[in-house]
DNA sequence: ACCTGAACACCGTTCAAGT
DNA sequence: ACCTGAACACCGTTCAAGT
């Protein structure tokens, strides 16, 4: 039967989740889809469009409505978000970070970000420097904090007391620099909010 | 004549600003230094602990004395200085990212950052926390600033009214981001200047 | 239109053996 | 101690030829 590009996509979905990004192959994953390796490229021209397929699949949640309704919250719901879709397959965050410097991806993400922050009343420039220094923040943050899971879920025989390992709970972690970005923005919008 | 460890970086080092990181391989770099491939490996174990001397390499600067006597100018000379550093080589952005989420470069910028915090008056877990925020903002931007700049260095030609283009100094553009970190950190410190 | 077969031009890494 | 020679086990991509 047809080999059609979403199976693709699913198959590359699959060879990601569960042995990462260094084992997603061409070559493997035609083998997984029992096809020759050059039949991937009747589909996909070459292999970095293919991995920008996988991310579009992987920020397809950050297309559903934000239940929040001031700018803020409707921010950290967003950014919220776009951790949570980076973090459900093992090495998201890499995959989709790497796709967004390449470009071709559409950035879900950042568009929402920046209208977020439009709304707010800042201007629209601005505003969009705004939502790639956040965009900036949450991958960074995300392809760390999942790297160091990794480690971890590996080598948990090792540190023996090696650091004070940051007991603090990931998510709390993330909040943290997202409360500074939006205390941020809020003082460049000159809310003096008292 | 011996070949030394800081031989084989520097020959790296002169790939990478050459050809780029793609370009950068065990076997091309055995090339010009005259040497068989597994010469390397008496070296360094593997590919990835090259990468982090290079990367050291790189971020040789950010160990030199800061002027500004302020928690603020400190900061956003450190932020310039690293940004500084990472546009020096080609793809040096780039490399430097990878090689701090493998964690083998011992990373100058961060320790500098969150001391810069710390004396601003911050708790040390916090200021830790700060620290890659500021970190994750600067790989980032720095990535993908330079990653345009090879883009728009190839294909000079294209661009036929695709988009605003961004006609705002790259620079600016970092400033911007960076102050509105540093506002965060103020606000959070609840230093209310006024 | 969609895929096979087979090749091209590479990779990183290992390791006995040489000097 | 430091390196060579040669192999092992892979890559991404192309493209004539098949159906």
């Amino acid at each position: 039967m047809q080999l059609h590009r979403d199976d693709v996509v699913d198959g590359a979905l699959a060879i990601l989740d569960q042995y990462g990004l260094a084992d997603l192959t061409m070559r493997r994953l035609a083998g997984t889809l029992s096809v020759q390796p050059g039949a991937l490229y009747w589909h996909f021209p070459n292999k970095q469009a293919l991995l920008g397929a996988v991310a579009d699949r992987i920020l397809a949640p950050m297309d559903r409505p934000v239940v929040a309704t001031d700018w803020s919250g409707a921010l950290t719901e967003l950014a919220h978000r776009l951790r949570d879709c980076l973090l459900t397959y093992r090495d998201g965050a890499e995959l989709v970070s790497s796709t967004y410097a390449s470009r071709l991806t559409t950035n879900k993400g950042r568009e929402r970000f920046s209208s977020a922050v439009i709304r707010a009343g800042m201007p629209r420039d601005q505003a969009e420097l705004a939502a790639y220094t956040l965009l900036y923040y949450v991958l960074g943050h995300t392809v760390d904090e999942q790297s160091r899971m990794q480690m971890d879920s590996a080598g948990a025989l090792a540190d023996p007391a090696g650091e004070p390992a940051d007991a603090t709970d990931p998510t709390a972690r993330f909040d943290f620099g997202l409360q500074l970005f939006t205390a941020g923005i809020r003082h460049r919008l000159g809310a003096d909010a008292h």
